[in-house]
DNA sequence: TTTTAGCACTCATATTAATTGAGTGCTAAA
DNA sequence: TTTAGCACTCAATTAATATGAGTGCTAAAA
């Protein structure tokens, strides 16, 4: 006669099973039977007995039966609760830190050549996508204005952000304009634009159009143009490398799956969108109120001991192309302020363990860089 | 009694099968059978005496048996003779010439705009891969140079060519110098360089470095920071679209080789020297001489009707990642000197007629928005 | 009450065999 | 030179069979 087991003892039992299963089912790729689990567990349970508590995981829809006589699989459901809270999170391999760490410290100079080397490190270490988004340059704050004549009716436009970003673009002008009233034209729109933001400051050159008085006339003309080009470099900008690297996954044999996925990969905007949303979620800045009232319906999206990084499994998110993938993102900052996002797209069967602690490692090597090489 | 044929009748009778058997081919991507050319094309012969045809066109090498009991398949060599001497040349449909015109006549307004929408456009008519290169900045002829100081020890180069296009970038200074000072180095400095290509440029301020006298040291320093940054400019921008559209084909079954193909898109470096190649081919400026030496081996890559377009057939490119993949490309140019590379990748079985006439209307295109936009 | 051994049942997967038919190559007659 | 006729080949399809991994259930053991 066996001593009742009590409800903590029952639920302790379904996640070491769980946990188990896991494991095996992201290192083998197979659907893990009963037996197997009985085996090499340390549970000292007979397979009929694990039977019993995969039973019981089945009807909650934490793992599912690909067909009657095979073992069993993860469910979205499953992954997530291992996610959340039966994930023994571990660093990378002290070889992989210290891969990262130099690549880094050497081989990046510029701060132009971060993001790419960040997508490529990404994509290099975890084998699926890495990618990195820029924020929107829209959201930058404006410290530099500056207007150079170039040729006939020609005025290039430099603008330089306080995280040191800068942009250009080339107008055409009614005027012909020399270069010191260009000069003083700069200062009159710097004086009044300076510390907003690009979108306060493209709303505030629309509006002088319309309060434009006569002498003014230039600058407005010119605010106009200005305006119009601010728009266009408001789209994030989308770093991915690896995309490739999905194609040699067992798990996609479906073509049309990997057509799907291959569509948004090309659509960035898509991407941008889905990832632009992780930027607001950010823990940051964001009052939790409007935060738990936008995602109140989703399960929570925090491991325990890394509470920046999210952690988006299969069908939780909402775009139909994904749901057979796992998102993995964190965000990065420059002097205190979130400025944009970067993880890994990956197949739901990954090693989350690892790919959690590659996301958190990078985006500490890219705040830490952005630090040494802010300007302000 | 038959009379007998004359040589030219049989080469005559050769090409007919040829050209039936590439159409039959592209259109329904089987293998072609004898009995099919015998019923379909207007030789009144009979499927054995096809047959007798289609031995010695293997014999030749210009199509091949997938096995025994299968139809012929064009090979490369096939392609090429129909290419070269068979294909016969259409113009794109009206409704289609109609499309492409009003996206250059009403949705491209800015020439930063035209490289991705001329290869979106080149994607979209063709389902296959569309690309543009731009040419190596390098090549490009410096017409002006601004310095700008922007925050402490901070310069904002900007840097125009002829052709329109700017470069910027940002470098860090050891001195601390005014606007009025940077704007007088950069007179004296672009005084030396205008007129010449940016290596040239770039050579120049490597070598004013060594020869540097006492008063221009500030110079000096400016110059060796500019020099180098050149360099990270002087790769060509590469503009690709529609990739995925090569994996609805079904002419990519197998996974390893559509790894391969996602692998070259994805390292547009080795597609941008193959561009390259393509690109210092054009028949422009390039003294015959170098050209036929350098192409001796390889066959003409001319259709007849349309001498600027370039097609490459499968192994005909060295690359072992395009074997199984056609090139068609054209070169497009600004007032009169070639400026950059066009076309479409995609499966050897294409319609070529199509996609010659395609790549040809579409060069022609830009070259008018070009020129229209053209500053000089 | 819990665990487990035993066994019947299911169903994906692999193997083998048999069939089909499209298309060829060859030959001999027209 | 052309073609009808025919044997032959071989990929592709279909069917039949076997295998066995893994489950669900039951009844006995702990």
């Amino acid at each position: 006669m066996v001593r009742a087991l009590n409800f903590d003892e029952q639920e302790q039992r379904k996640k070491k099973v769980l946990q188990f299963l896991v494991h095996e089912y992201v290192r083998t790729g197979k659907p893990v039977a009963s037996k197997s689990i009985a085996q090499s567990s340390r549970l000292g349970l007979s397979p009929a007995s694990i039977r019993h508590v995969l039973f019981e995981l089945e009807r909650d829809e934490i793992v599912m039966h690909p067909h009657t006589s095979a073992g069993r699989v993860p469910t979205d459901k499953g992954y997530r609760m291992y996610v959340d809270s039966l994930i023994d999170l571990q660093r990378l391999a002290v070889q992989e830190e210290t891969r990262i760490r130099s690549e880094y410290d050497r081989r990046i100079r510029e701060i132009e050549d971060v993001l790419t080397h960040t997508s490529r490190i990404l994509s290099s270490i975890s084998h699926y996508t890495g990618f990195v988004m820029t924020p929107k340059f829209e959201r930058n704050i404006l410290s530099h204005l500056e207007l150079i004549p170039i040729g006939e009716r020609r005025v290039l436009v430099a603008m330089i952000t306080e995280s040191g970003l800068s942009k250009n673009f080339v107008i055409n002008t009614q005027l012909n304009l020399s270069r010191e009233r260009l000069y003083s034209i700069a200062k009159i729109m710097i004086a009044s634009l300076k510390g907003l933001t690009l979108q306060e400051a493209q709303l505030k050159l629309v509006q002088s159009i319309e309060s434009a008085e006569q002498e003014y006339r230039e600058i407005s003309s010119l605010a106009k143009e200005i305006g119009q080009e601010i728009r266009k470099f408001s789209d994030s900008e989308l770093y991915m490398d690896g995309a490739s690297n999905i194609l040699s996954l067992p798990d996609f044999t479906n073509t049309t799956e990997l057509h799907d996925l291959f569509r948004i990969m090309e659509e960035k905007q898509l991407l941008t969108n889905i990832l632009t949303d992780e930027f607001s979620d950010a823990p940051a800045n964001a009052e939790p109120k409007k935060q738990s009232k936008k995602k109140e319906h989703l399960p929570s999206t925090r491991a325990q001991a890394t509470p920046h990084v999210h952690v988006r499994i299969g069908a939780e998110h909402p775009v139909k192309e994904l749901q057979n993938l796992s998102l993995i993102t964190t965000t990065y900052k420059l002097s205190d302020q979130t400025v944009g996002v970067l993880g890994i797209l990956g197949p739901k069967r990954m090693e989350y363990s690892k790919m959690i602690a590659l996301v958190d490692y990078i985006s500490q090597m890219v705040n830490q860089f952005l630090e040494k090489h802010d300007s302000k």
